[in-house]
RNA sequence: GGCCCAAUAGCUCAAUUGGAUAGAGCAACAGCCUUCUAAGCUGUAGGUUUCUGGUUCGAUCCCAGAUUGGGUCACCA
């Protein structure tokens, strides 16, 4: 529609000033609501092929379309913006064909579709998960439904940071303190219980650095040559050196950790298509950087490190292994790239990682172009900001760190309470009051999370638990039930909702509902071109928003004009699908009944 | 210090990518349940869009500089 509009701009002013407009000169936008009309078009650029003033040269633009475009029935003009007014028949033909579309806005797959690989959760089995693993898992999740929504093909993956250094170092603090503690003995959750000793292993190094300063030697000495942190080293080398007792360790140690994270994956309702452990792709990416300097693009120190140098690319040098021949980051990045590719035949690779790892993604892709990858320059870091609390960012060190799995009960407790003053669930059994109070309560935090602009920092405040009213996950999974609630009573009076609408005459929030309903495919594509579940969610709280208001003026099932009643019957079932299909994108549910 | 990013109502966030009178929610105040679910609806109040210049018909948006805050520059990940 706006493009016929446009066309037919180019055509009027060609016809009424004897001139070619530009295609991007000719600005079509919804028309705001506090103005009467349905399509905007701002008549500023024309002022000079017109040489009259903008009323009149949108008075002989409104006079130009009203005649050439059947749907348009009139127009007003306020300053420079010629609003345009559509025929009701118009918004009944949008509803009609939203309706006949098995999911209005979502495009599937077909065989011919690009393939994205999308990579996001990542963690390090060192420790559980925090508010800051949260964004990323439920930002890298909604972007893989909203791809998945303008027709690619998807592979959600992730990367386990399953062996390092900081994997060490918790099997240490383990081994030298832990007493056999296993989570059966502990009854702890095995991340949570591998994280403590991680912790514990900073107490121990800690307490040695002290202990070392007041024998006389500096600080930054201490710190190098405290025993703990050589045990770990160590450790390290053996480990890469398939050390049984070591590799024996790490198997039970991780394992644990897995059990953990499942549970909360579960809890959070998100998944993976295909897991990459680092501990099996490191050796890929070390094979890849011996080539490299085989190759004369990595250079190797007398020490045996093996450095990048960048600075012809306005960067700095890089370390890719380290003296002891033990692998870095960055190293297996390289192997886990490579690895991908052969796997899969992937036309776009997507990291969800936070906006702290820029530089390590433009490494990254610059070292895969130099290694002869033709894809290295085309990874695309989708950098999301930071979660910060009130007092700044989350340090494990100070115990501000907000645990996932401690949040989210938190929440249930929340929904629980709110759901209990209300008693709207009394008379159902408590399985079923659990399950609404944890789809709730995860409506709540995802919603909560995913309206933000992805790349924005954004604030948690774990003082002020995350709201249930106004613009919130809950706000519009209550509007939701109360759908369904008006469909259960048409149908207990043996009503049958007809699947098209005849044209009869719009009220004006009722056009104005169909209005917003029929930009959601637009919505959809803009959030897969921008990454952005953001616009997925503003999109259906305007959408509930404005229902809400219709809701509360007028009678759905009350209508004495059958037709009427029918029409609006099947607005709100149209209505209620589109929440339930925008909140699949945000990977939130909606209840029947809350 | 070099480079990167951000700054909008008391607080948390929007603003159709340069358009109209900058919008929501929370918090505050005043109303609305004998009516399809009040987790709702209506109203009041709240702004020099950090500051100074520039670009143009028009700037929260683009450019330059400043201020403030954050990130990053490891043989950490």
């Amino acid at each position: 529609m706006e493009i016929l509009i446009r066309n037919k701009v180019i055509e009027a002013i060609k016809t009424l000033y004897g001139q070619d407009v530009d295609e991007n000169q000719v600005q079509v936008q919804s028309t705001r609501k506090e103005f009467t009309g349905d399509k905007t078009v701002v008549v500023f650029p024309f002022l000079r092929f017109s040489k009259i003033s903008a009323e009149q040269t949108a008075e002989e633009l409104g006079n130009y379309l009203v005649a050439s475009i059947e749907i348009i029935s009139g127009f007003n003009i306020v300053k420079g913006f010629l609003n345009l007014i559509f025929h009701n028949s118009y918004w009944i033909k949008q509803l009609n064909s939203a309706i006949s579309e098995e999911k209005y806005g979502i495009r599937s797959a077909n065989k011919d579709a690009e393939l994205v690989m999308i990579e996001y959760s990542s963690p390090n089995t060192n420790k559980p998960l925090h508010l800051g693993h949260i964004r990323n898992n439920l930002l890298g999740f909604s972007i893989s439904e909203i791809m998945k929504a303008n027709g690619y093909k998807v592979v959600k993956t992730n990367i386990v940071n399953d062996r390092g250094i900081h994997i060490c170092k918790s099997m240490l603090a383990w081994k030298q303190v832990g007493k056999g503690e296993t989570p059966q003995s502990s009854g702890k959750k095995g991340d949570h219980l591998v994280g403590e000793y991680y912790v514990k292993f900073d107490q121990l190094y800690k307490k040695e650095v002290a202990d070392l300063v007041t024998t006389g030697i500096t600080e930054d000495q201490a710190k190098e040559q405290a025993p703990i942190l050589n045990e770990a080293r160590e450790m390290l080398r053996l480990w890469e050196a398939n050390d049984p007792a070591t590799r024996e360790l790490w198997s039970m140690m991780n394992s644990w950790v897995y059990t953990g994270f499942d549970e909360t994956y579960k809890t959070l309702g998100v998944d993976f298509d295909k897991i990459y452990y680092e501990s099996s792709t490191y050796t890929v990416g070390r094979d890849e950087v011996l080539r490299g300097v085989q190759e004369g693009i990595f250079e190797q120190m007398d020490d045996t490190s093996v450095w990048a140098n960048l600075e012809n690319d306005g960067l700095d040098r890089k370390i890719l292994l380290r003296s002891d021949g033990t692998s870095v980051y960055m190293t297996q990045d390289i192997g886990t790239a490579k690895i991908r590719y052969t796997d899969y035949p992937i036309d776009h690779m997507i990291y969800v990682v936070g906006n702290e790892q820029i530089y390590h993604f433009q490494v990254l892709s610059l070292l895969l172009d130099k290694l002869g990858y033709k894809w290295g320059k085309d990874l695309y870091h989708f950098s999301y900001g930071m979660v910060e609390l009130p007092q700044g960012r989350m340090k494990s060190r100070e115990g501000t760190v907000v645990d996932a799995d401690d949040l989210v009960a938190g929440m249930v407790d929340v929904a629980r309470k709110v759901s209990e003053e209300l008693g709207k669930l009394d008379n159902y059994s408590d399985q079923e009051k659990q399950k609404i109070y944890q789809m709730v309560a995860l409506g709540a935090l995802k919603y909560f999370i995913l309206k933000v602009d992805p790349k924005k920092t954004m604030l948690f405040n774990p003082e002020e638990s995350i709201d249930f009213n106004g613009n919130t996950g809950p706000f519009i999974q209550y509007t939701y039930a109360r759908i369904q609630s008006v469909l259960r009573k048409a149908v207990d009076a043996g009503i049958t909702i007809p699947t098209q609408v005849p044209n009869i005459e719009l009220s004006e929030k009722e056009s104005t509902l169909i209005k917003i309903l029929s930009g959601f495919p637009d919505a959809v594509k803009e959030a897969g071109e921008n990454h952005s579940p953001a616009l997925v969610a503003n999109f259906v709280y305007d959408l509930v928003k404005e229902f809400n208001q219709f809701y509360h003026d007028v009678t759905i099932m009350n209508e004495p004009d059958e037709e009427i009643r029918k029409f609006r019957l099947l607005l709100a079932q149209t209505i209620g699908s589109t929440i339930k299909n925008g909140f699949s994108l945000l990977g939130i549910d909606v209840p029947e009944r809350m």
